[in-house]
DNA sequence: CTGAAAGCGCTTACAG
DNA sequence: CTGAAAGCGCTTACAG
């Protein structure tokens, strides 16, 4: 591959005066950039990106650490990010923990090996150990979704404390007095902040949610649906169940098929996390949609700022319930306001509700 | 951050004898050996990436650049060349094209100027300047599910082709007879080859496929939900819908929840790509599955053997129809044989069913 | 406006 | 077994 004293040759110049037409330096004379851009054409050149990295000692490059791709949220997420970080100049490259912290470890080191700019990360475990390395070693990081206490970066994610309260009265009032939930692992913040919410709520409408009913995953399918068979082993199996995100929500309804159980009538279900798929489930499920883009857009914007050697603020948007028939509600008649073209619930139409008993 | 001079002078060695450590060179004395490990540990230093790369000029990176990262066809795979990668020891970094070829060969170009060891490539369009480029620059590269005619790489890919035969055996069986496709883009490999195995199928059955009865998709939801649409609003809509990819087959379920219409009853759907979801859908989702893991663990094989020197064939495996609901098919009575647990259909229970007119 | 030179942090023949 | 030196491909003060 030509290097930049190919370039040089052929333009009959300095790799200097190279470097400066590449990088848009103003004080180069028209006829030295005009050779230059040639002999760029007709060698093909491409600056060596790891050369110019270890000069600047910058990679323009962020990297991103999340917990699973194979979830849709995340997925999203990351789509959101590289688009934001494109927009600012930056590649970005993904490292999926797949829920195991020593496999996070593996792509944190990896990545500040690579001398990344900056750091997005959604923890997949309690360790901070590695990450306070990078933080002192003066790599700029930012959580997003989850994140770790005592490390004291910006975190950037969805509060759904307001849904689930929403949640939970939605669920009552349908009925349903024995309700349950999947956790996510304790020792992330979305695992025990979910359970926490939903259990307040509970709590507000004086209804208790027992150790039995709290199912232990790890926002992973399969063990949605191990949680969900324990629960219906009980010698009282809960009226309805609350997945804290979407793949368990998906191994809870593997489970309930199993047993040939009906949902909502034999058992209600919701889940944290949105996803397309929702919609066309049977039945369609009650979730709680988070801005996903917006978290993705705001975490690039906060890391770009830190990056830049500022003090970026941490930011907080609202996720919200998105109400379909999986807790036996109907959906609303009409909807309550100008909502995006990807959010409208349609109802069931009269020809195939009619197929219904 | 500490450089390999700091780790020399804390060990009181040369910096060449630092590195020698660092990568297991057999002739250094135990002494030595130790003293760096103390000094590397005390310092808690971690060799530059970029550095190490700019010498040996190797980065034991791979680029993936897949079509489209919120299609969990691509996700799986991405998952799978990664745990692949990482176990022969390269980093992959993802570049999602969003079935944009501009895209992709931002991505391409992003790569190549980061000199990555190869490249493994999902292609969005037909274009394939760049990927020539790369080829001629010596950068090694492999196909995965997609190709372009005329570049000489290996690639690595399912035939579909026995698949789709059979579900148009399984579509004209269960009495459809006006079967239409909506079809990925004819500029790559599988938008073509999906069509061109489905009409070839029908025409063994002496059925014809009306250029009415092709939809223009882009394997991306929303042109499926479009292309769906425009069917209903012919004279005479088909009877059955072939997606030929998981997101176009959610869009036309989108469209055919809006206009009221019941799967299987009114219009039968399949769908090329099998994923969990299709399992809970209603109804379950007849589809034709890959060997996803399969295809990125060969795919990273091959890459491997090429950037070794050597010329690794193409590869190509099977896919196979998983019967579901949707085109109004009872699912077997019994599984055929061995089945992996996460493919078992289970057959609706007789109380769900109960709630059946 | 331009070039020679230094240097980023490594690795690796070469000489001892 | 070990170190001094060269060099990977860039960028950027510095001097002119």
């Amino acid at each position: 591959m030509a290097a930049i004293k190919d370039v040089a040759a052929e333009a009959g110049v300095s790799a200097a005066t190279v470097s400066r037409v590449l990088n848009g330096h103003p004080s180069v004379s028209p006829e030295s950039r005009a050779r230059v851009l040639a002999a760029v054409d007709a060698l093909g050149y491409r600056p060596n990106a790891v050369a110019r990295s270890l000069r600047t000692d910058e990679t323009r490059t962020l990297g991103l650490v999340i917990s699973d791709v194979l979830n849709p949220y995340f997925t999203a997420l990351a789509r959101a990010v590289e688009e934001e970080a494109r927009a600012l100049g930056y590649s970005v490259i993904i490292g999926n923990a797949d829920e195991r912290p020593d496999l996070q470890d593996h792509h944190i080191r990896t990545l500040l090996d690579r001398r990344i700019d900056g750091l997005l990360l959604s923890p997949a475990g309690p360790g901070a150990e590695l990450i306070l390395d990078a933080v002192r070693g003066g790599t700029p990081v930012v959580f997003v979704d989850r994140w770790i206490h005592g490390v004291d970066v910006p975190v950037v994610r969805a509060d759904g404390r307001a849904a689930v309260r929403e949640l939970v009265g939605h669920l009552l009032a349908l009925g349903h007095r024995r309700p349950a939930i999947i956790a996510g692992p304790a020792s992330t913040t979305t695992g025990k902040e979910r359970v926490d919410a939903f259990r307040a709520a509970l709590a507000d409408h004086g209804v208790a949610l027992p150790d039995a009913y709290i199912g232990q995953g790890d926002f992973q399918a399969e063990s949605g649906r191990l949680a969900a068979e324990r629960f219906l082993d009980l010698p009282r199996p809960p009226d309805a169940v609350f997945a804290a995100d979407n793949l368990m929500a998906l191994g809870a309804l593997d489970a309930f098929r199993a047993r040939g159980l009906r949902v909502p009538e034999d058992i209600a279900l919701a889940a944290f996390d949105d996803i397309p798929w929702f919609v066309h489930t049977d039945p369609p499920v009650t979730a709680i949609a988070q801005p996903t883009d917006e978290l993705g857009r705001a975490a690039v914007q906060a890391l770009a700022e830190n990056i830049a050697g500022r003090e970026p603020p941490s930011v907080t948007l609202p996720a919200r319930l998105v109400v379909r028939r999986s807790c036996g509600a109907n959906p609303p008649p009409g909807p309550p306001g100008p909502v995006p073209p990807e959010h409208i619930e349609h109802t069931p139409s009269a020809r195939s509700q009619r197929s219904d008993p």
